[in-house]
DNA sequence: CTGAAAGCGCTTACAG
DNA sequence: CTGAAAGCGCTTACAG
């Protein structure tokens, strides 16, 4: 856990000192402890034992550096802006970050967290020491994306992301089957003359549901409308967006706000016109803390993060040659319905 | 942001590169670039210009390795046995967490996250290479803590904990306080049986609550009962406590569940029991996702845990001598009404 | 099966 | 002001 200096009386044991215990060389003690099989067994016994009682454990320093690999990962969210708007999409990260910590964990690796930053700062990323990373859902150009390119960063995309290479393993999000599920509810439901909001970077997320949207509206006959927002704005954003888009047209009857901060603005201003969902029909796409916590609760889709998650770290440390396991699989997004857009069979 | 072995082309400058290219040697590179302040000015500058063309960034495992600092601390939950029930208290310790990654990260720390691990994994931290610890809401003697004193790992305490010694830095939650607000609450809400929920542990918030529950039952001629239960069952725990407590006595008008997994739990076997709250008053401790999402809503407690994160990280960068600003302050807890026991003032 | 030596890439006394 | 040397604690060819 720790490699501090001495501070605490009795001085952590070295490798050296195991060898010395079990009249040894270092060498032998590291061949012993690797289980590289060339020790005899009596003697790997001893070692061990004198490590044992010595309360021995490799400086994971010493390690990282001779071997080069440090055993940590990070995660990263490529959502640097949102720090400004009130930590937009948050849920979504730790959701992602805390499966993923647990899975790392199951491999002996330990997993940093980077927190939201501007793009200025990404430069700064260099004094992580990680043998990999995750990145939530890059846009294209990402900072991030071009940084662990630059340097040569193994790295996982949690989502598919536009410009990405052959080469790079994506973790897919099945934007196009969560786009299909939230247009194809609100076709049942009847809507005439729903609205899109997303935001203003290109993802594959957004280009998912425009392009359902546009195709739902051509063959509907809805006026399609589709309001780019700033990440960064986050509920501002979305409470301004729907705002205007109410304003504008009276009869929009449904918005699709494809972020969830987005669509938790997107109630308040319904509501705040005297339009309570679902009187407007208001859905989102992740189902997170933001949408379930508004007030109605939001309809949304069940992304199954936490398994895309362990997908990814199962991916990134196949990458670094740490596991040979295959991906855990993950389960096709499903929707949930909720106060602010129920349904029709029930409400039928 | 790695170290890798060269993959990708280019193999990453080293500081041998930078004293080749600067015409001066490795020392003078490495006092250059620490701001020690014996190196020409002149020569500084073309030392800085090399570095950056050549895009010189130290190697962070060499420098953990000879300078016994990694620049990386870690969070841990004390709250192991969690990951059984379903991750209880995940949001609490998410919500810790991310605060924490964004203050480490202002001081050029990274933040490693520690997944809940069961008591007999604790010793496998081992593996971490962290230069100091925050532990959140500690039990007595929690495995976490005693792992970190043995190992001399500096930590610090996010919320007290019993058995901290004088030498330890805790961030006070203000537990006693948290505990008076809802008891105050409930004693003006006019409720006659309230029934306590806590955890099996020891930990400093639950005996609060119970101190200050006890007493008030004493002052209001309350019968005391107190339910304690496995932290690791979760909402399941709750549940079941809770439709022990209303089927044993029927006249029992509010729960005090103070986890907030217990407390979902709690309404959901209230409203199978016909007495959806606030018919029974169901009140927590910590204001987070799980308390926001229940149905109904759950009043609980705004702990402003992003603060105390942020004091926390100052604090253990103290200690390592990082940092010589003072802990960002903490404000006092305050009572966030919810319709699981509405704010007396609103329904006289 | 076992060990001496080199080296991962820095920083830090120490000497000049 | 500048540099040669030692050393942080390991692992890994290589030799025996």
């Amino acid at each position: 856990m720790h490699d501090e200096p001495p501070t605490t009386g009795a001085r952590r044991a070295r490798i050296a000192d195991v060898a010395r215990a079990a009249g040894v060389s270092a060498t032998t003690v590291s061949h012993a402890l690797s289980n590289s099989g060339r020790v005899s067994e009596q003697t790997r016994e001893r070692i061990l034992r004198a490590a044992e009682d010595l309360g021995y454990r490799p400086s994971p320093r010493a390690t990282a550096l001779r071997s080069g690999r440090s055993r940590t990962i990070a995660v990263a969210s490529s959502m640097s802006a949102a720090v400004a708007g009130g930590a937009a999409r948050q849920g979504f990260y730790l959701e992602v970050a805390a499966a993923a910590a647990e899975r790392a964990f199951d491999y002996g690796y330990a997993l940093v967290l980077v927190p939201p930053i501007p793009d200025e700062l990404i430069e700064t990323l260099g004094h992580l020491s990680v043998d990999g990373l995750l990145v939530v859902e890059p846009a294209q150009d990402d900072p991030i994306v071009r940084l662990a390119r630059r340097d040569g960063v193994p790295f996982v995309s949690i989502g598919s992301f536009p410009g990405a290479t052959d080469a790079e393993e994506q973790i897919d999000l099945q934007s196009d089957t969560a786009a299909e599920l939230v247009i194809d509810h609100l076709v049942r439901a009847g809507v005439r003359r729903p609205a899109l909001i997303v935001g203003d970077r290109p993802r594959t997320s957004y280009a998912a549901i425009e392009h359902a949207y546009r195709r739902a509206a051509d063959d509907h006959g809805w006026p399609p409308v589709v309001e780019r927002i700033f990440e960064a704005d986050g509920e501002d954003g979305g409470r301004q967006a729907a705002t205007r888009l109410l304003t504008a047209d009276p009869q929009t009857d449904a918005i699709i706000a494809w972020v969830d901060a987005f669509a938790v603005g997107a109630v308040q201003a319904a509501t705040a016109l005297g339009r309570t969902p679902p009187a407007v029909r208001i859905v989102t796409r992740f189902d997170g803390p933001r949408a379930r916590a508004s007030e109605p609760a939001v309809t949304a889709v069940r992304l199954h993060l936490p398994e895309a998650a362990t997908a990814g770290v199962d991916e990134l440390l196949r990458l670094l040659g740490a596991t040979t396991q295959p991906r855990a699989p993950i389960p096709r997004p499903e929707l949930v319905f909720r106060a602010s857009s129920p349904d029709h069979q029930q409400q039928a």
